[in-house]
DNA sequence: TAGATTGTTAATCGATTAACAATC
DNA sequence: TAGATTGTTAATCGATTAACAATC
C-alpha cells in the first residue's frame, strides 16, 4: 500500500492513538481494544480499526491490541522512535514557555538551538539553552542537520524567517505566527492559533 | 436557516477569514474577492462563497466583497464584536506566556482572571494581573459570569479543573492540557498540543 | 456593453459507519 | 464451545468542486 494514499486525515489522528497508549503503557495496562481506545479519545471504534489498518494487522481477534506493541508500530510509522532536532525562533515569552515544555522530549523532539534577532536577548540563558543570533540561523540548521522548527516570532516576521529556515533545509514548520505561511508544497505546515480555536467556539455559545 | 445545520468545518473557517479581513482593513483595503482570500489562504473560492453563503449574500457580483463590511458580519456571525472575559487556569510558562498575548484582545477576548494552586505563585503580579488561589475559581468565575476558559495546567489537573469550570459555568475551555477531556456535550473544547502537531507532520519527512 | 465575480446547483469526491465473516 | 474483538467490505453520509445563470 502506497504511503502516499494514506489519507492525511488519519496521519493526523495517529498521534492521538499514540498519546493515549503512552498512558497506558505508564499504567502498567498491558492490552486494549478499539472500544476502549474510543471511549477514551471520542473516536468511533470502527474509524480507529480503519485507520490502524491502512498501516497493518497489529490486533488479536477476541483480545485486542498488546499496548506496547501497538505504541511501538505507531512511533515507528510517524517516525518518532527517535528524536527529532527542532530549532526554535523567537525567544519572547511563547518561545521560552516552548522551551521549558517538557513534553517536546516525551513526544520525540530535541530542541538543538534557539534564536533571536533582539541583542537584548541574543546570548543569554533560557532553560537549558542559549539564544542564538538569527544572523546565525542558516549556519547552525545546516551545520546540524536540522529538519523542523518551531515558529514563535511576531507575525510581521513570520513569511521571512520561514523563508530562511526553508532555504537552510527545514522541512517541516510549526508556526504560532498568527498569518498564513506561503511555503514550498512538499513543506509541511502546521498552525497553532489560540484565538483562531476561540473564535470557533464562541460561535455556539449563547450569547452574554 | 437553522444555525445548527451548518457544519461545524464551515465555522472552524470563519476565523480565518475574519483573520484575512483584519488585515485588509488594517491596510487600508476596501474590497477583496473570493478569489484573492483563497490565494492568501490555501482555500478554494469556491469554497469561500459556499461558506459564506450559509449565513447571507455579503458580496457585490463583478465587485467581490467590502472588507469592512465582511469582517463586521463574520465578527456578528461568530460573536466576537462584543468581549468575551476569559478565565485563565495556571499561572505556570505557559499560562503567563498567554497572559501576555496580546492577540486575545484584538481576537474579542479579555482575561478577567487568573488561578493557580500553587502558594507560591498566588499573589503574585502577572502582566497586568494577579494570580489568583484556585480555590476561589467558582467564586470569582461564577460572581464575573465568566463563560470561556483557559487550560494551562499539567495533564493530571486537567480533568479536576475542567469539572470544576464546568460546574461553576464555564461553556467553553481552551485546553493546553495533553489529555483528552470528558465533558459534557453541550461544551465546547478546543484543544492545543504542539506534540500532536509534530508528530503529525514527522511521518511526511524523510527519515534523517 | 464587456468583464468580472457572486451565489447556488448538481456532480464528484472522500470519509465515516454499519455489518459481518474470521478467528483468537 | 461461547464470547469477544479484529480487519474489511459495502453502504451511507457529508464535504468539496465544477459549472453557470444572475448581475454588478
Amino acid at each position: 500500500m502506497n504511503p502516499l494514499e494514506i489519507p492525511e486525515i488519519v496521519i493526523r489522528r495517529l498521534p492521538l492513538y499514540l498519546r493515549a497508549l503512552k498512558r497506558m503503557t505508564e499504567e502498567g495496562q498491558s492490552v486494549t481494544s478499539s472500544q476502549e481506545m474510543a471511549s477514551r479519545l471520542g473516536i468511533s471504534a470502527t474509524q480507529i480499526r480503519k485507520d490502524l489498518s491502512y498501516f497493518g494487522e497489529f490486533g488479536k481477534q477476541g483480545t485486542g491490541y498488546d499496548t506496547a506493541f501497538l505504541r511501538a508500530q505507531l512511533e515507528a510509522i510517524l517516525q518518532v522512535s527517535k528524536h527529532w532536532k527542532v530549532a526554535v525562533v523567537g525567544a519572547g515569552d511563547l518561545g521560552c514557555a516552548v522551551l521549558r515544555y517538557s513534553q517536546f522530549e516525551d513526544g520525540g523532539f530535541i530542541v538543538a538551538a534557539v534564536f533571536d534577532r533582539d541583542s537584548q536577548k541574543i546570548g543569554r540563558q533560557v532553560g537549558h539553552y542559549q539564544v542564538l543570533d538569527v544572523a546565525r540561523l542558516s549556519a547552525v540548521v545546516e551545520e546540524q542537520g536540522i529538519r523542523i522548527a518551531i515558529l514563535a516570532v511576531p507575525a510581521e516576521e513570520a513569511q521571512a524567517v520561514a523563508n530562511s529556515l526553508v532555504e537552510a533545509g527545514v522541512k517541516g514548520i510549526l508556526s504560532y505566527a498568527p498569518v498564513p505561511l506561503e511555503l514550498p508544497a512538499d513543506i509541511q505546515v502546521h498552525y497553532i492559533d489560540p484565538v483562531i480555536g476561540l473564535q470557533g467556539m464562541t460561535y455556539y455559545l449563547s450569547p452574554s
